[in-house]
DNA sequence: ACGTCTTTGAGAACGGGTATCATTATCAGC
DNA sequence: GCTGATAATGATACCCGTTCTCAAAGACGT
């Protein structure tokens, strides 16, 4: 079910999302559950594990070809986000884990700053910056 | 202080490592004033919150110029942390950027592999993978 | 149906980070 | 040099995401 779930997003859930999504949909499984899938799919490589840097775990399918790997953009005030993909970023990560001997088992692009909604009314300030 | 500890610091480090930074050398400062400084430097643009996807922020000098921005490369057998640059990493990053409309404040981007030691010893398996 | 082994889910435990609040420093006015 | 108002500090309680524990439920061969 986790699996099945997963595969309808467009985007990362939070294992506490998929909890509820599972929940809504009748099933009675709990939280340890959901984290025992997780974990087991994460090993396997069929699942991925993304931190946006909130100190929430997200989790999206795996992609075996690399058509639909992608990274994040979040939004520091509405909290929005959105993948989005780049193949010079990409070799560019390669170039250099290859460089320092690294064999590059995964890697995390986060973007934080303001959206195009959210960059011209300069308002909110109610969320945490992160490097 | 922590202005202090940090610049003398080679790469980052968490607020637990701050706080006992800080009591070796004598202070009775309160982890509380450790996450208030930070908090402050942050806001303030001379400190950069990093997150290694292990749940734990660290923390590093912010740099004027780019000449010493970096990012990470984390050994997930041995933990080992250490930072990395790279120009073409970062225009293509501010191409994405640019590209979806959005003012990028902040970047993360952190790799996650076995480092030169540890991929010639396939044996540890004790840390958790992150995308 | 029975015993054995595995999986499950509820809740306790854990840990980083934040909020709270009594205490302590700061300092202008006297 | 006191005094009282205000701000800063640090110990600790709290919050919440994640992991651990364990009794109960399920699976399965016999």
């Amino acid at each position: 079910m986790v699996v099945e779930i997963l595969g309808e997003q467009q985007c990362c859930l939070s294992a506490q999302e998929l909890h509820d999504h599972a929940r809504a949909r009748g099933s009675r499984v709990g939280i340890a559950s959901v984290y025992r899938a997780l974990d087991g799919m994460a090993a396997l490589g069929l699942v991925q594990r993304i931190d946006l840097g909130d100190g929430v775990a997200r989790f999206e399918q795996a992609h075996d070809d690399d058509s639909e790997h992608h990274h994040h953009l979040v939004c520091d005030d509405c909290g929005k986000v959105e993948p989005f993909a780049d193949p010079t970023l990409e070799s560019a990560i390669e170039r250099v884990a290859d460089g320092r001997g690294y064999v590059v088992a995964a890697h995390d692009v986060v973007l934080h700053g303001a959206c195009e909604d959210c960059r011209h009314d300069g308002a909110h300030d109610d969320r945490p910056a992160a490097a």
